[in-house]
DNA sequence: TATCTTACTTAGTAGTATTGGG
DNA sequence: CCCAATACTACTAAGTAAGATA
């Protein structure tokens, strides 16, 4: 990891270098005793070496490493669930390596340990055969329970907590549970109004809990936000709107011309910064002035509220109702609204496209799904830039001999009048290719920031693109790739042109 | 009532595979 | 056909939320 970010961090490497010195001899802990005086290099050049044989290998060399590990998913890859095969999601156990937590974590750096069958416990049914550990070596449990999905688990020991080796995406199981998701998210569709009135109207009650439980389930609605869980001291500092402390927000009368202006800033989950300048309803305004007053830094912005007196109380609003239930509501009305809008049925397909993916745009920024700015990509827009003023040459060009061969064809025989006809349509075939371009150009400059895949599979209901597809002539594969389609293979199914979320 | 445990979904990144334009 | 750019896949951390336990 020397090459990595990570290690420019002192937490990182006083954490690494507690853990190594564990794994030390006596005798060597004597010697190794300051880690700026040890040096990886070696090892490091070993693995970049070890890499770059990879990369060099043969066509047959990488053909047989293919096959090897095809072999590989093909023995360990699939279970058998209620008498039908299905595709396991990760089959292997996480290896040994160093910590990799996101944000400020305080236990980057720590030495993740190699497991030992000794440590995984196996699920099975009472009557299948039972997976055999590695030679000499025994599993710590094996039990029948066929009310949870996972096939083994173990726990992890950086952070102690269990995990699973459970079904891929594609199977029954896990779509089935995407399924009955989205039709909870379709459910509260049916009494968002109610709902968005009441709390509007707890926006005045006398009691504080009510209030702020009111006013977070307004921003939950609104902005898309996560529940907000309380985390522990070990993990990084990242809040959502239950957990949102006064620092996370400041309060304007005024801002560039808007009234009663919050602005949001906090590190949500994976500490991805969320910031934000909403205007909000006077009434929220003033609720919020009072929540804070008499509060310092790192006091709750909600004191009287938490996850679980919310979810409780939307337990009662509809059969359920969780705060991440808004989430994939919104997002997925969103989808809908957006589509409805921006699609121009006369359009081209590669139009159509773009719509499609403006209104995935329109809901990834909606729940803040970003990525880094993908390496090279000033280099490839203006890779881009080029090609289309090469292109806009080439047409200038084309056009100007069309326009002398149209000339000739008009006096000419039959012979000039096919050459004319033929410039013409290499014309427009090179305008078709300019606006593909340009199109490009636009889509990828709107997405450099922003991960539109996170939406796609996990908040957006696929039959609303199913429909969308459908009813626009586009086909299915220009917006679900292979793995997505296995994922959503229910919704391809299920849903038809006339699809409403 | 608070805290812990469990099981599941959601999230971004890194590395590999594929593609498509010269 | 080659290689750079893009697309996809694997990986695993970090959330949500329910239920058990102190």
């Amino acid at each position: 990891m020397l090459n990595h970010d990570y290690c420019t961090k002192d937490v990182f490497n006083t954490n690494f270098f507690k853990d190594f010195r564990k794994t030390m001899t006596d005798r060597e802990k004597e010697i190794i005793k300051d880690f700026r005086k040890c040096n990886f290099q070696e090892m490091f050049e070993f693995f970049q070496a070890e890499s770059e044989r990879r990369k060099a290998a043969t066509k047959d060399e990488k053909l047989a490493k293919k096959n090897e590990n095809e072999a590989l998913v093909k023995e360990y890859g699939f279970c058998m669930i209620d008498g039908h095969k299905e595709k396991i999601g990760n089959f292997r156990l996480e290896p040994p390596g160093l910590f990799r937590g996101r944000g400020e974590h305080p236990k980057m750096g720590m030495i993740k340990r190699r497991i030992g069958a000794s440590e995984v416990s196996i699920n099975c049914g009472k009557n299948s055969k039972v997976p055999t550990p590695p030679p000499g070596q025994r599993w710590k449990e094996v039990r029948h329970d066929n009310t949870v999905t996972w096939l083994a688990s173990w726990v992890e020991n950086v952070q102690g907590q269990v995990k699973y080796i459970m079904l891929n995406p594609s199977s029954k199981l896990k779509g089935e549970k995407d399924h009955i998701k989205y039709e909870t998210a379709r459910r509260l569709d049916k009494v968002i109004d109610k709902i968005r009135a009441t709390y509007r109207d707890e926006w005045k009650s006398k009691e504080m809990r009510v209030r702020q439980r009111a006013v977070a389930l307004y921003f939950i609605d609104k902005l898309a936000l996560r529940a907000g869980n309380e985390k522990d001291e070990d993990q990084a500092d990242t809040v959502g709107c239950c957990s949102l402390r006064v620092e996370h927000v400041q309060l304007h009368r005024e801002l560039n011309g808007k009234e009663n202006v919050v602005v949001f800033d906090f590190p949500g989950k994976d500490s991805i910064r969320y910031y934000n300048e909403v205007e909000v309803e006077k009434r929220v305004f003033k609720n919020l002035e009072l929540f804070m007053e008499n509060k310092k830094e790192g006091d709750d912005l909600f004191d009287r509220l938490n996850t679980q007196v919310l979810n409780e109380h939307l337990k009662e609003l509809m059969d359920g109702l969780t705060a991440k239930v808004f989430r994939t509501y919104n997002a997925s009305k969103t989808l809908q609204d957006q589509l409805d809008k921006l699609t121009d049925g006369d359009a081209t397909v590669a139009e159509k496209l773009l719509a499609y993916n403006r209104a995935n745009r329109a809901v990834a920024i909606l729940c803040n799904h970003q990525r880094s700015v993908p390496k090279g990509h000033q280099k490839s827009m203006e890779n881009l830039k080029e090609k289309i003023r090469a292109k806009r040459d080439a047409i200038d060009d084309c056009e100007s001999e069309y326009h002398d061969l149209k000339k000739a064809a008009k006096r000419g025989s039959v012979k000039e009048k096919v050459n004319a006809d033929k410039k013409g349509k290499q014309l427009e075939r090179l305008k078709e290719q300019l606006k593909k371009l340009e199109l490009q150009e636009t889509d990828r400059d709107e997405n450099k920031t922003i991960a539109l895949s996170t939406s796609k599979l996990n908040y957006l209901d696929p039959r609303i693109s199913v429909a969308w597809c459908k009813k626009n002539g586009v086909p299915i594969e220009k917006i679900f790739n292979k793995t997505q389609r296995t994922k959503f293979l229910w919704a391809i199914h299920m849903a038809d042109e006339n699809y409403r979320f």
